[in-house]
DNA sequence: TCCAGTGACTTGCATTTTGCAAGTGATTAG
DNA sequence: CTAATCACTTGCAAAATGCAAGTCACTGGA
């Protein structure tokens, strides 16, 4: 038996996902990142008015679980550029879980990016329209 | 359309279903029921150690949204099996998308039930089913 | 009959986590 | 030199969590 990391809670696959995505803001901050928001103050900028202290929480909580990198895209006051890392990628699939559940048991409920446009075309992934920050200083 | 709900935070799918399950326990609490559990005794029992009242609150707040219903078993002590809505069933998908992402990316996990042989007759069935009287508050 | 025991919850706090607001440091615009 | 930004921090008050103990309605036993 080896990878004894003696779980918190069980070795339950679910409950140790929880543990680590398992509250009000993580996966939102997940969702920003997968459509493509970079930086602390555009992560802040979503319609669901994360608290600052929050975010800078999970961000922390986030990048220590593998989730998110964060590279310095400046210097001289250093900021940095969150980013998904594969681990992070894939937790896509259960936001589409709670998408396509939400979308089915919640009226109203919308997702954020094709907003309206409910065509048939499933305009999903909004290109990437933001100009290129200097980072390969 | 009855959708004049003001959401709470956003109308995004996502962000309206982690306000329903977003936190350390519901979900588990689905699993479980998904897995054939139904008396509170049964819930409590689980290896996560849901403390008691955290269970009475999150099987009230799952029932107010529709996603378990409880259905008197027994009448002199009055007591409740709870069982999950189509609604609820549903949640079976985010279930599972977790679970993948868990096993891929937190080393040591498990599906509970399809561990090794931990196969019992959990199945305990409150054979006596008499509805009669309907919960009041 | 009395009493310990059991299942299903409640209640009481102490601890932890939120969340709002305001503050800070570096740097740029005016 | 002052105002304004961005990206965070800090300070609490309020809410949520968790442990322990208590309650209620019975059951089985001495």
């Amino acid at each position: 038996m080896a990878a004894t990391k003696s779980f918190t809670r069980s070795p339950c696959a679910v409950a140790n996902s929880l543990d680590i995505v398992g509250d009000k803001w993580s996966l939102l901050v997940v969702r920003d990142l997968l459509h493509g928001k970079r930086t602390y103050g555009e992560l802040a900028d979503s319609p669901e008015r994360i608290p600052t202290n929050i975010l800078a929480d999970r961000l922390k909580r986030l990048e220590d679980a593998g989730i998110v990198t964060s590279t310095p895209y400046q210097q001289r006051p250093v900021r940095y550029a969150y980013t998904l890392t594969s681990k992070g990628k894939d937790l896509g699939d259960v936001l589409l879980a709670f998408v396509r559940w939400g979308k089915r048991h919640i009226p109203g409920t919308v997702v954020l990016g094709e907003a309206k446009a409910e065509g048939k075309r499933t305009t999903r992934k909004p290109a990437t329209r933001r100009a290129r920050r200097k980072r390969g200083s």
